[in-house]
DNA sequence: TCATGTCAAGGCGTC
DNA sequence: GACGCCTTGACATGA
């Protein structure tokens, strides 16, 4: 099992996601930001194997306006070797990575322009992962979209669109249950259709489900995975924040809320995002908790 | 230097 | 129809 957490590092005094406004584009800026986060993002890669962290989430941000028109400048072949420098360092340390694009990438909205944005920034976000030369086991996380007013036609439109996207997007794209409107059985449904994996939010399933137990229903998204094609089943981990609206993440782990969830999940083999405030900090903690349950290396030097 | 408003992009729920 | 929320950091401007 390896333990993660999103884009962020704040142990560190460096950033990933350097930008700039949209006005004040130039090639120039694009190239001082991707040199500047490519660099930052090697020290968390480092960061985290020391502390035993082997799942990272990419920020969406390492190349400004990456997948936006304005931006012409070749960062492909500019950064090539850096990019690929990190994939060998990644496929050394036998990291797992990923990249969750935002909630504009809606790929059944019935707009074919947000349709084709979206495409676009997947298109962008994989090429970075081919760049690493990293294979399909390294993947791009989205959730199914919007409602429209219409369950059934809104998935149809999501399976419509997955059939016309490039090969290298369809070979890493997953599908996330979310909290508010595609349960585990809607992607479920994506899944038969479609074959795309299921990435597992256990909180999102706490907040929207139809009394799948926790046990059943990690069981039932692992089964979307192609052990070779895929990977162990990747997942995020949250839980309720105490006194807050439903659906709000924690600041900090929850070490009672973990060990019961380490106990429903049994012995499946999980690669498991904490989506947590407080970033490697929470992170640390469950592998700590993991260490003393046995479920990590004791080799990793902790500072 | 610091505080604050704003930033490419979508959609839902509330009022 | 307007606005807050998701979730969030960092830029950019003005004091």
């Amino acid at each position: 099992m390896r333990i993660g957490y999103p884009c962020v590092n704040e142990s560190i005094d460096c950033t990933s996601s350097s930008t700039f406004r949209l006005a004040s584009y130039s090639d120039e800026r694009v190239q001082t930001a991707v040199a500047g986060n490519l660099a930052c993002l090697r020290r968390i890669l480092e960061y985290n194997v020391a502390h035993e962290l082997r799942f990272f989430r990419i920020s969406s941000g390492i190349v400004p306006f990456g997948s936006h028109p304005v931006n012409v400048f070749p960062w492909q072949t500019h950064f090539a070797a850096e990019f690929r420098a990190l994939g060998d360092y990644i496929k050394a340390e036998q990291l797992r990575i990923s990249f969750h694009p935002d909630q504009f990438v809606v790929l059944n909205s019935p707009s074919a322009d947000i349709v084709q944005r979206s495409v676009a920034e997947l298109v962008y976000q994989g090429s970075m992962l081919d760049l690493m030369e990293l294979d399909s086991t390294a993947k791009l996380q989205i959730h199914a979209g919007g409602l429209y007013g219409d369950r059934e036609v809104a998935l149809e439109r999501f399976i419509a669109t997955y059939h016309t996207l490039p090969e290298a997007v369809k070979a890493r794209l997953v599908v996330e249950n979310d909290d508010r409107l595609f349960s585990l059985r809607d992607c479920l449904r994506l899944h038969e259709a479609v074959g795309v994996p299921i990435l597992f939010d256990n909180f999102h399933h706490e907040c929207l489900n139809h009394g799948e137990p926790m046990t059943e229903a990690l069981r039932l998204a692992a089964a979307t995975w192609h052990p070779e094609r895929d990977g162990v089943l990747m997942m995020d981990y949250s839980s309720q924040s105490v006194g807050e609206r439903k659906g709000k993440h924690t600041s900090s782990l929850d070490e009672a809320q973990f060990r019961a969830f380490l106990a429903d999940l049994g012995d499946l083999d999980v690669d498991m995002m904490l989506e947590i405030k407080d970033k490697e900090a929470s992170a640390n903690r469950a592998v700590a908790i993991l260490r003393e349950l046995g479920l990590v290396p004791v080799t990793a030097s902790i500072s």
